[in-house]
RNA sequence: GCCGGGAUGGUGAAAUUGGUAGACACGCAAGACUUAAAAUCUUGUGAACAUUAGUUCGUGCGGGUUCAAGUCCCGCUCCUGGCACCA
């Protein structure tokens, strides 16, 4: 008897679609297109686990379906392949990332092409190869000759500005631009020195040179990111870390904030993710002012959006950064506010966000006096003001606002209620009795005439740090003439990564590239140092595979107009504010020097949830050496003969469990490689056959003990070791990954994707758990049946196809349908097993019948349908097979059963035609004897019979 | 703190527009085939009472709207994701 086999089948048919490049996205503009992506993976050492396909089969499933209905579809995969976890293993073994990156990435292929999907391999990318960051860095000097125009509110290139300059100088210029440029005229320009012009478009272009505020470690020599960063030291190491200021590489995206927003109406995505980007975007109207110090020349610009409430301002509060903190403070105060400026600096900003609690600040000396009252009021320091947001300043209006308040109650400050509980405005001479809005509009009039504020709309937003003092990333393709930044020559690109001995900062704190010997271009001068951000690739691959291997440009533009953007992104949501950014800026970018048609990358995008692991932790004594051992982990060495003592799970009480570490001290959870627990149980014998170092153990259970892989009864039969389960992230370290490869060895692919659907709702989280996998398993096998008789013989027939067969079918087509265009694959799969059962009773062997179901099942399990197609004698693959057109009139039902309710209370089922006239219902079912039953005597206040529906009966 | 998402049998879940709650699977139990096991097949499987029909309860908790609520409204609890003193 021939059962399924496959192994050999699936290999089979992924050696035929490689070898037919069955999936190739043709270059053939007159087809219509369907392009659809998933995120591109980071490939890691620890290679793929069953939660990355999640995703990728539900784009696999909706591209081979868009094939067979005729689409073009272009279904790529690639690599963001630059990124810190390589950098870390190479300087730990000297091993240059290139090679375990070129490793990892092999690795994932062969993983990938044995789940088998539809991916057209020949426009594979890799963001850290020359060919593809040659075009990063083509990019890169796009924006950096661009500008942005805030008339016609788009990007330009840097030439026209110069024109300006030349023409009016900067006066006419309305530019995204860093602050405080001063006012220059044509001749001022005509005038200046190359260097000083240099310095001047710097302060306009795009990508651009600033000081930044970084988080610096000297120990390490390097700058880390806001979550390496704990309690002012380093999380790895524990070294100091300060608030340091660094010439650093940054896109001005702050300039694009407003169509970054605008931009998301259009788009067909999650709605968490739009308004998380809109949060991130942070668009605030209100009004920027200015205070007048007392006794002094400067003034305190302030941006509000409550401007409404400012004759309830009693104090102010400077960000402890501020630059006018030292100026300002007076004698008595200088110890007091230096103090507290040296704790706040080095304070991360990530920290002072987060500690909402504990108010602190201190009083600077001086005073203000407010604009519209002329009062003296007191300016005071405050970590709670962020240097980085609108003007470093606040006006403090502690009636209106939590924050406020909380420090002028902390230290006893004025308190001046505006606004009464009718949203009126109180206490405030001209704007008492209006209303929020109105008092608004008022005092920006008042501030226009007196010439002390204006209106103003602020972005949260700022611009993105373009720099990392790290290795692998792609080069910035810069040199410096006079510390004059300048652009390599298009025909110097790719500027290649140099070799370098190590592949850390030097010992003088220079990133990583200052080790190369002659980073300097051929002229001598030396090139920049710092690489580009992981974010850099990624803002734009998704314009590479649709002209991966294009020499001459980052992309066709005859290709591009034709493929235009991604019809369907699917990737997780943790990317809604990073790389889902970066990419709509880059995009937006192109679009407005021409380069692209589109100015939004993805049209329509879902979200899948993550799978995470199940791990399993033993109770096990703690070690004299303090050495933090594995168990389950073969690279631990435990020192010296240590004697360990494990304990189930079920010998400590409730009690003694509570919390994170059980109430007997002497024990300590370490985790168990999942291979060896079944059932929350651990294989003891198998475990320490494995790991050697715990061979003389004692395993404690509530009966006795094992030792030596025996079981030594002290009080009963009770010797399962019970383990602690746990649903975490999955990951190398927890011992908790589950590899799909090993799924695939045991069911094939075929049952793992159809698997990985029926899981549930793939925007939903949910733990990997190979419970129910059989299921899907037997549900192929159930299907190979269909085809052949009890003696394993392929056995289909030729003839008119029954009418029962055919509304199971057409049922399951229309569903299919359904599903596939609502991302609801988890329903498609019970819908496939539906349709097999009742065929499967109907003993159908039709073959226009069992022809279609497979077409249907294909993108979801093709390795199989692709065998039963060529069984069924077609030629080439089903993926070329076309859609089966679904027919409404064979799922025409003639009657329907309605459940027949009283008082809302379901009572009994009764068929009636679905042309049957209400009245003949109603008789019927008041005729029924189980439904005069519940009636008894009482009248009938009402019937309520609903077509196709239900009957109710109220009494 | 703010903004999302969620809570349905022993488990994963379904219920598309307010209309039979638990489809489809897993697991479990019983049975058939088998020397036996695996595989396969059949039957049962929300809970409680009744054990024959049947009745009552049941979608996190408490209210409400409706002939009818998992679905809509109000108030809570818990889980989860994101953001973060945004002036």
């Amino acid at each position: 008897m021939s059962e399924y086999q496959f192994r050999e089948t699936e290999k089979k048919w992924q050696a035929y679609w490689e070898e037919n490049q069955v999936f190739k996205a043709k270059d053939d503009f007159n087809q219509p297109k369907y392009y659809t992506l998933d995120m591109f993976p980071y490939p890691s050492g620890a290679g793929l686990h069953v939660g990355h396909p999640l995703g990728y089969i539900a784009s696999d499933i909706v591209a081979r379906y868009k094939k067979q209905q005729g689409f073009n579809v272009l279904h790529p995969m690639g690599f963001d392949s630059f990124g810190l976890p390589a950098e870390q293993y190479a300087i730990q073994t000297g091993q240059h990332p290139a090679i375990t990156t070129e490793q990892n990435i092999n690795r994932y292929i062969e993983q990938l092409k044995n789940i088998g999907f539809a991916y057209d391999w020949e426009r594979e990318v890799r963001t850290s190869d020359p060919s593809f960051y040659k075009w990063t860095q083509w990019i890169f000097s796009l924006l950096f000759n661009s500008w942005y125009d805030l008339v016609d509110n788009r990007a330009r290139h840097i030439l026209v500005l110069e024109e300006h300059f030349e023409k009016t100088g900067n006066q006419l210029v309305k530019a995204a631009s860093d602050e405080e440029i001063e006012h220059f005229s044509a001749e001022d320009w005509f005038n200046y020195s190359e260097e000083e012009k240099q310095e001047i478009l710097l302060k306009y272009r795009i990508a651009y040179l600033s000081e930044a505020v970084v988080n610096w470690c000297p120990a390490l020599g390097t700058v880390l990111s806001n979550d390496e960063v704990k309690d002012g030291y380093s999380e790895r190491g524990g070294h100091p870390v300060e608030r340091k200021k660094m010439m650093q590489w940054s896109m001005r995206i702050s300039a694009f904030a407003d169509r970054l927003l605008r931009g998301l109406e259009d788009l067909d995505w999650p709605e968490p993710v739009k308004e998380m980007q809109r949060n991130w975007i942070g668009k605030s109207v209100g009004a920027q002012l200015a205070f007048q110090l007392v006794d002094q020349e400067e003034k305190i610009e302030v941006f509000t959006t409550r401007i409404d409430t400012i004759y309830g301002v009693t104090f102010m509060v400077l960000a402890p950064e501020h630059e006018l903190v030292e100026k300002i403070t007076t004698t008595e105060q200088k110890q007091e506010v230096e103090a507290y400026v040296s704790i706040a600096k080095n304070r991360s900003e990530r920290e002072r966000m987060t500690e909402v609690k504990r108010v602190s600040g201190a009083f600077t000396g001086a005073y203000a006096i407010h604009p519209f009252t002329n009062e003296k009021i007191p300016v005071w320091i405050g970590d709670y003001v962020l240097a980085g947001y609108g003007t470093g300043a606040v006006m403090a209006v502690p009636s209106d606002d939590d924050r406020d308040k909380a420090f002028a109650e902390h230290f006893n400050l004025a308190i001046v209620e505006v606004v009464n509980e009718h949203e009126k405005i109180i206490n405030s001479d001209f704007l008492t009795g209006l209303s929020i809005k109105d008092a608004q509009m008022k005092a920006i009039d008042f501030m226009k005439d007196k010439e002390i504020g204006y209106a103003k709309i602020n972005y949260r937003m700022r611009d993105a740090i373009f720099s990392r003092q790290r290795y692998w990333g792609e080069p910035v393709p810069v040199y410096f003439k006079n510390d004059i930044p300048y652009l390599l020559e298009e025909d110097q690109l790719p500027l290649e990564l140099p070799e370098v001995d190590k592949y850390l900062p030097t010992e003088d704190g220079e990133p990583p590239l200052a080790r190369a010997s002659n980073w300097k271009t051929n002229e001598g001068y030396e090139l920049e140092k710092s690489t580009m951000p992981g974010w850099a690739g990624s803002s734009w691959y998704m314009f590479r595979y649709m002209d991966a291997h294009n020499n001459d440009a980052f992309v066709d533009e005859e290709k591009q107009q034709y493929w235009q953007n991604v019809d369907l992104y699917i990737g997780g949501s943790e990317h809604a504010t990073g790389h889902l950014l970066y990419s709509r800026f880059w995009t937006k970018f192109l679009y407005d020097l021409g380069y692209v048609s589109v100015d939004e990358p993805f049209q329509k995008m879902i979200n899948q949830g993550m799978i995470q692991g199940i791990s399993e932790k033993l109770l096990r004594t703690k070690s004299r050496t303090n050495n933090i051992g594995v168990a389950g982990s073969k690279g631990v060495q435990l020192l010296d003969k240590e004697e360990f003592e494990f304990a189930s799970l079920d010998i400590f009480s409730k009690e003694d469990l509570n919390g994170e570490t059980p109430q007997l001290e002497n024990y300590t959870y370490v985790y168990a490689n999942i291979n060896f627990v079944k059932n929350g149980v651990l294989d003891v014998p198998n475990f320490i056959k494995e790991f050697p170092e715990y061979q003389n153990a004692i395993f404690h259970t509530k009966g006795g003990y094992w030792q030596n892989g025996e079981y030594i009864k002290t009080v009963s039969d009770e010797k399962d070791f019970k383990t602690k389960s746990e649903v975490e992230k999955m990951s190398k370290s927890k011992y908790n990954v589950v590899n799909p490869d090993d799924v695939i060895e045991k069911y094939g692919a075929d049952t793992l994707r159809l698997y990985e659907m029926f899981l549930g709702p793939l925007e939903q989280f949910k733990p990997w758990n190979t419970n129910g996998i059989d299921g899907t398993a037997k549900f192929l096998k159930k299907l190979w049946r269909l085809f052949h008789d009890t003696d394993g013989n392929f056995k289909v027939v030729d003839a008119e196809p029954d009418k029962k067969a055919l509304k199971a079918l057409h049922q399951a087509i229309q569903k299919a349908e359904y599903d596939i265009e609502n991302f609801s694959f988890n329903t498609s799969v019970s819908t496939f097993m539906i349709c097999v059962n009742t065929l499967t009773e109907l003993k159908c062997n039709n073959k226009t019948v069992l022809s279609d179901l497979i077409r249907i099942i294909a993108p979801y399990a093709p390795h199989i349908c692709e065998e039963l197609w060529s069984l069924l004698g077609n030629e080439g693959s089903v993926s070329e097979g076309g859609w089966p057109t679904f027919n409404p009139d064979f799922i025409q039902e003639e009657e329907h059963t309605y459940p027949v309710s009283v008082n809302g209370k379901h009572r009994d089922n009764m068929t009636f035609a679905l042309d049957a006239p209400k009245e003949e219902i109603e008789k019927a079912v008041l005729a029924n004897p189980k439904v005069q039953k519940w009636i008894e005597d009482r009248p009938i206040k009402k019937m309520i019979i609903v077509p196709k529906k239900i009957v109710n009966i109220v009494v």
